[in-house]
DNA sequence: TATTTATCGTAACCAATACTCACAATAACT
DNA sequence: AGTTATTGTGAGTATTGGTTACGATAAATA
């Protein structure tokens, strides 16, 4: 077992990958398939078998010479190694079209999150039902994510209020958000967050069109 | 102005940040500010001055010495970089939840792109009016998307379908996808994506709790 | 059993590059 | 005129990101 485990030097670019392995694997699981290669792996994912193997290798030795590697195995380690192996209760901000599609979403429960809790402040949506939980005011926020302990939240209000709520969240001990309002956020370091805007997506591809 | 403007050598990286210059200067704007620089910028985003002013420096000098940035004319020309001063028509595929949560999303318009066509293939949803639209069947892609010369197409369908989907694009002249379906795209060198995978980004970010 | 083929894990290497630092140049203000 | 603020960029550095190569191992085959 490599020393590197514990002393959390792995590249962020590295993480940023482990997901879309993952992911993929996941798919060739489904497909029947129980064995795989870092080759093959590579040519799905357009990624060299070589870097496949490396980014594995920071973790451990998961496949065998001569064979590679068996799908179910790794995706195992791969949770493992991401804390995907837990199922993670998950605070939504927003109850607009984007927050009730998530809600809706289906995508969440077998990867890892559970969205528990979904917020607005609007009075015609408080108390409205959605999927199995009732939406609550932003005044609930607190209390809610204090008693359940929640760490990971969504952000998918408005730009003017992203901050405030961001704040709020922090403040209760959320350590992760991804946030899909159109604006940057200021937080701590111990914070993550991940972005999603379309438009920025969209526009870093216009430039080489 | 730098030779260099031309020859396109310039790491994505680069390219990657301009849009979130572009949306924290708009911000400023609205804001009621005509001039910042580069320390103020950098402040909000978490980024030092130093490298916002190279990251623009490859484009041309858009500030002056001792006062900054105009913020309407440094808008203006990012948006030319990013050739966003001007209105990309975007194919939308997959009329679910997402896709209609992307349909009735109002901030597409002033940031460069408009939703002109929407297709599924699902009966019940064909023939259905949406925003502007009409929902129209898969079947009819190729056609609309030659007709109108659309180069950006965004993916909301099911990871079953969406590669064939992205063959379908491609095939038609589609360069650019921004792709929401959790699977990875195969495509020619020249067609560019983006993934938006809200669970992907929900574990880069697991890995650190 | 010996040989061939497939594949991993990793050491060594290389090159890109990403970012910082420092400073001259310039503008505004006092 | 002097002070302060700020840009644009040249130089330098460290990172690091990725490739290549190869020994080790496993399975298949002759």
């Amino acid at each position: 077992m490599p020393s590197h485990i514990l002393s959390s030097n792995i590249p962020d670019i590295v993480i940023g990958r482990l997901p879309v392995y993952l992911r993929a694997l996941t798919r060739l699981a489904q497909e029947g398939r129980e064995v795989t290669s870092s080759h093959e792996l590579g040519q799905r994912l357009g990624i060299s078998s070589a870097q496949i193997r490396k980014d594995l290798s920071h973790f451990g030795g998961f496949g065998k010479q001569g064979t590679g590697y068996q799908i179910a195995y790794l995706v195992e380690q791969l949770k493992q190694v991401l804390k995907v192996d837990q199922e993670w209760d998950v605070a939504l901000v927003g109850a607009g079209d984007l927050g009730r599609a998530l809600a809706h979403y289906r995508g969440f429960g077998d990867r890892g999150f559970r969205i528990v809790s979904m917020f607005d402040n609007s009075p015609d949506k408080i108390g409205t039902e959605l999927e199995n939980f009732v939406i609550q005011p932003l005044d609930d926020l607190a209390k809610v994510i204090r008693e359940r302990n929640i760490k990971i939240a969504m952000i998918a209000v408005p730009a003017e209020s992203a901050q405030e709520v961001a704040d709020r969240l922090i403040e209760v001990g959320v350590k992760a958000i991804l946030n899909y309002a159109p604006i940057n956020l200021n937080v701590p370091a111990d914070v993550h967050v991940q972005y999603i805007d379309p438009v920025v997506h969209l526009q870093r591809m216009t430039y080489y069109l």
